[in-house]
RNA sequence: GGGGCCAUCGCCAAGUUGGUAAGGCCGUAGAUUGCAAAUCUGCUAUUCUCCAGUUCGAGUCUGGAUGGCCCCUCCA
């Protein structure tokens, strides 16, 4: 396995800590409000990841959170009039279902930072007692930024603050230090070691991930994951406080996905541009956005537009219809210069473009000798269980295949497709072509594409 | 103002250690078909934004220009 990892700004070879272990840790989304088009490439991302580095043997340990805790969180508290948990509670299970529908795996651990107080208080405590950090006049303990001699050694960010956008507060030593704890007992506090207050927006990472996994002399984890935007500050401020803490780095590799644009503009919340997953869900299959959103490397940049998802649809529409040749058979053993080919391509910084034209090669060597010799059984178990580790690693091609073509197809269409299908047949018995092709015409105006075979006519929706 | 990333065929997009441009879509010719669709086969970038340099050799390295994006503010 070779990963690209942003801190070194290099592909390294991944070697896990503990041999054919590795526990990778993903910050997840603040649950507030819907997720958009970002999260779920940062999702699907890891995913990847995930299920490309249990394929070659490793057993994972994946951890992804939910803060539940958080500035934002509190004012859509004000703004609608419900509790924190209310809120939370909402969003985490629309979180979960949007990413079941991407068919993205759930982590192995998904901590809230609501129910990691404690760990987070004993870091602080820890730095506090170090002097790392330092507690100011209204209570709110702050991380000293200067006191960190590796600081900046993750995003390399200079540690020269001269100009900078962020208004300084004034008891801060360094501009670039940020807030533990915030002593507040407004809206939403916990009673703790240091008064009452609820923590800062970094530690809860850093504090979950000391809680939920061993660690070793030298590191917490192996990869920590998220979005190129949380490299600054959020990374560096994570990797800083864990390793003033406990005397070791944080992770051995850092991954950062790209960012998505919706029609070639920044989608952003202070734009108000969200492109909503939900809004997404509801025009395509889950499937057909994971396909698209996956169809670029991880670290790319993005640009999301309908015309790309409608042509990258018509490769996965590829792989089903291959699926349909071999459905009356079971799966025997994949290819196995097939299995070579696909997981040299994942562990290569999850190179996803080899590992598709990987799979359009497989394709079209199995049509080609299912053009041939239709009937053979072993040619379609082989085939069919290729397809089936296509859906094991890369989480396409699981669905039925009839199915897939027939999404947003209600009983009554179907019905009248079928009809249409059966006087087609009729006129065509009759020879009747003129007949028969209006019959076609109709379907077409329908969205309804249809194909002639030896086992009769089968259709597909299109779009 | 500071830091960083990117720029490859009409469109999408691979291309660590420099060695002579994957794949998909579209288009096109053919096989197949009553005609289609699907499927298969052939063709489709002497060239990688531009300029200069290093080199026997550069899409890949260096410098500069232009354009786009990201971070330094909540953000995946």
């Amino acid at each position: 396995m070779y990963i690209y990892d942003s801190s070194k700004k290099t592909k390294l070879k991944f070697e896990s800590i503990i041999p054919d272990k590795v526990t990778m840790y993903v910050c997840g989304p603040t649950v507030y409000d819907d997720a958009h088009l970002g999260h779920a490439r940062s999702s699907l991302s890891f995913d990847m990841l995930f299920r490309t580095l249990k394929a070659i043997g490793y057993e994972v340990k994946y951890i992804r959170n939910f803060t539940d805790v958080d500035d934002k969180i509190i004012a859509k508290m004000k703004d609608i009039g419900k509790s924190l948990l209310e809120i939370t509670e909402f969003y985490t299970q629309r979180y979960l279902n949007e990413m079941d529908a991407l068919g993205v795996q759930r982590p192995t651990v998904s901590p809230k930072a609501t129910e990691s107080i404690e760990a987070m208080e004993n870091m602080i405590s820890s730095l506090l007692k170090k002097g790392f950090a330092y507690q100011i006049s209204n209570g709110d303990v702050y991380f000293n930024t200067s006191k960190d001699t590796k600081y900046g050694s993750l995003s390399h960010m200079v540690n020269d603050d001269t100009i900078s956008r962020i208004e300084a507060i004034s008891e801060k030593k360094n501009p670039k230090d940020f807030a533990l704890w915030k002593a507040t007992n407004e809206f939403v506090s916990f009673d703790s070691i240091l008064g009452k207050g609820r923590p800062g927006w970094h530690i809860e990472c850093s504090a979950m991930i000391e809680k939920y996994t061993d660690g070793t002399a030298e590191y917490s984890i192996d990869i920590h994951g998220g979005g190129a935007d949380l490299l600054f500050p959020h990374h560096e401020n994570e990797a800083a406080q864990s390793r003033c803490a406990t005397g070791h780095e944080l992770a051995k590799y850092w991954m950062h996905n790209g960012f998505v644009q919706v029609d070639g503009e920044k989608m952003s919340k202070s734009l108000g541009n969200s492109f909503f997953l939900k809004d997404a869900l509801n025009s395509y299959d889950g499937e057909v956005l994971r396909f698209y959103l996956t169809s670029v490397h991880y670290r790319n940049d993005f640009n999301f537009n309908e015309i790309d998802l409608l042509n990258s649809k018509k490769r996965l529409d590829r792989i089903y219809r291959l699926k349909k040749r071999v459905f009356d058979q079971t799966s025997s053993k994949p290819t196995e210069r097939f299995v070579q080919k696909m997981l040299e391509a994942m562990t290569d910084d999850l190179n996803i473009s080899i590992a598709l034209s990987v799979i359009d090669s497989m394709a079209a060597t199995a049509n080609e000798k299912l053009d041939i010799t239709p009937n053979d059984k072993n040619l379609k178990k082989e085939t069919r269980a290729n397809i089936e580790f296509i859906s094991h690693l890369l989480g396409f091609g699981e669905k039925e295949p009839f199915e897939y073509f027939q999404i947003g197809i209600d009983e009554d269409m179907k019905a009248k497709i079928e009809e249409l299908l059966g006087q087609r047949s009729e006129a065509k018995k009759a020879k009747d072509f003129k007949l028969a092709d209006s019959f076609r015409d109709k379907l077409t105006s329908m969205d309804i594409l249809i194909m002639d075979t030896a086992n009769g006519t089968l259709w597909e929706k299109l779009t």
